[in-house]
DNA sequence: AGCTTCAGTTATATCCTCTCACAAACACGC
DNA sequence: GCGTGTTTGTGAGAGGATATAACTGAAGCT
């Protein structure tokens, strides 16, 4: 009873895992249409083939299952941009423009999963906020990556950067980073984000307008700045 | 009965006015703290005095609420700007530094407003959305106008944005508007988003990052750029 | 003054999350 | 291969949500 030698992997585990992942695409598929509002744990249950409350043998509750979602969303984010940095060819300038493209691709080609990034932690469960802070940062260091190797060597537009990203910098473990290409770094996350945010949510569309070339003058003010 | 001379404003329409404003104030107050999510019908009427069912009298639905708090938003956040923009002196770089405060502050002090206005129309009443498209111009048109009457005569960054934003404009009325100015505001207006967007959810805080000088440099960047 | 219209109530249907107590199934040590 | 204990799923149900329906009372309008 006591000291059992673990046989492993666990073959019971293997099934609960299996089931934990149903649910997970069941909810992604209920996410897709009806948004956030409309994952209903009884409807997921059902398409699964369970009854509702055995669900929660699997998560803690709906804001349990609602984190991992996110935080499987920001995995497949971060592997998306890590893919597309890794695609392009050695020059930085075509780097960015490839994980600039990949990230907007991304948040078009699943907009109910890019909203529940940035959408999720503010509905309620600010307690794991940190979590889901430490989930973004993997997609957040690919960008920091490529401009860190952008071959523009440019003084730091944001006045006073200097000391303030540097203990961010520190927590993170990335040393190799001067203060100027976390600022810009910073910068361009919060541009592409407004860009993308406008762009799935039709604004751009109502107005008439392709917002590619507004990626494009985001990429070449970072390539080419000034 | 048929050509009767109207009263007025006629005296059930004040009160049910009236009304209507106390189920909003109760309805934002109940925002506030717990977002959307926690917004409840039951308990907005119970705040106000009445039962539930009751509201049904004054809106629609729970929806036909949000929408009305959206546009009422959007009309706050236009008229802030607007002060702003009068506010300045005549220089076009101060009275832009004034308005991207006042978007920021705005946004600040009422964060989960700030959210139902760029949250509400993808929860899934596509039906409305022209109309908080509409909702959303004023606050719009004054940015246009700020970086309208910046003295910075400056070729277009955006590549190709020539005659994309010439319907747009000219379905609003604006026509004493290049069509550069429009792609500037444009671009403005979501590099703002998305650092307010990150700044209410706290990402900069996390990062131990003061977003103020980002916004500076998103003025100066406007102001003074290439 | 009388009729009509509207505000608000109670009751109800249907949905949701989530807890509890119980039954069935499985893994494992002996 | 057989008990034993953990795990998994079910049904029942509490508590609350939106929304509808039928009814009551009190205003306003002519």
């Amino acid at each position: 009873m006591a000291t059992e030698g673990r046989t492993g992997p666990g073959l019971r585990d293997r099934f609960r895992a299996q089931v934990r992942q149903e649910v997970k695409t069941a909810a992604l598929r209920q996410l897709a249409e009806g948004g956030p509002e409309a994952l209903s744990l009884n409807a997921i249950a059902k398409q699964v083939g369970m009854t509702g409350p055995a669900l929660y043998r699997y998560f803690a509750n709906r804001d349990g299952l609602l984190t991992e979602l996110v935080i499987d969303a920001y995995g497949d984010l971060a592997s998306a941009l890590a893919q597309a940095a890794g695609d392009a060819a050695a020059d930085g300038g075509a780097r960015l423009t490839s994980v600039v493209q990949a990230y907007r691709d991304w948040a078009l080609a699943e907009p109910h999963r890019y909203r529940l990034l940035f959408r999720a932690p503010l509905q309620g469960y600010d307690a794991q906020a940190t979590s889901l802070v430490e989930a973004a940062q993997p997609a957040m260091n690919v960008v920091l990556n490529v401009v860190s190797h952008l071959a523009t060597p440019r003084a730091p537009e944001v006045a006073g950067s200097g000391s303030q990203f540097r203990n961010w910098m520190e927590r993170r473990g990335v040393e190799d980073v001067s203060e100027a290409v976390a600022a810009r770094t910073t910068m361009l996350w919060a541009h592409l984000h407004g860009l993308v945010s406008l762009e799935i949510e039709g604004n751009f569309t109502s107005m008439g307008i392709d917002p590619t070339p507004l990626y494009e003058a985001e990429v070449r003010d970072m390539v080419h700045p000034r």
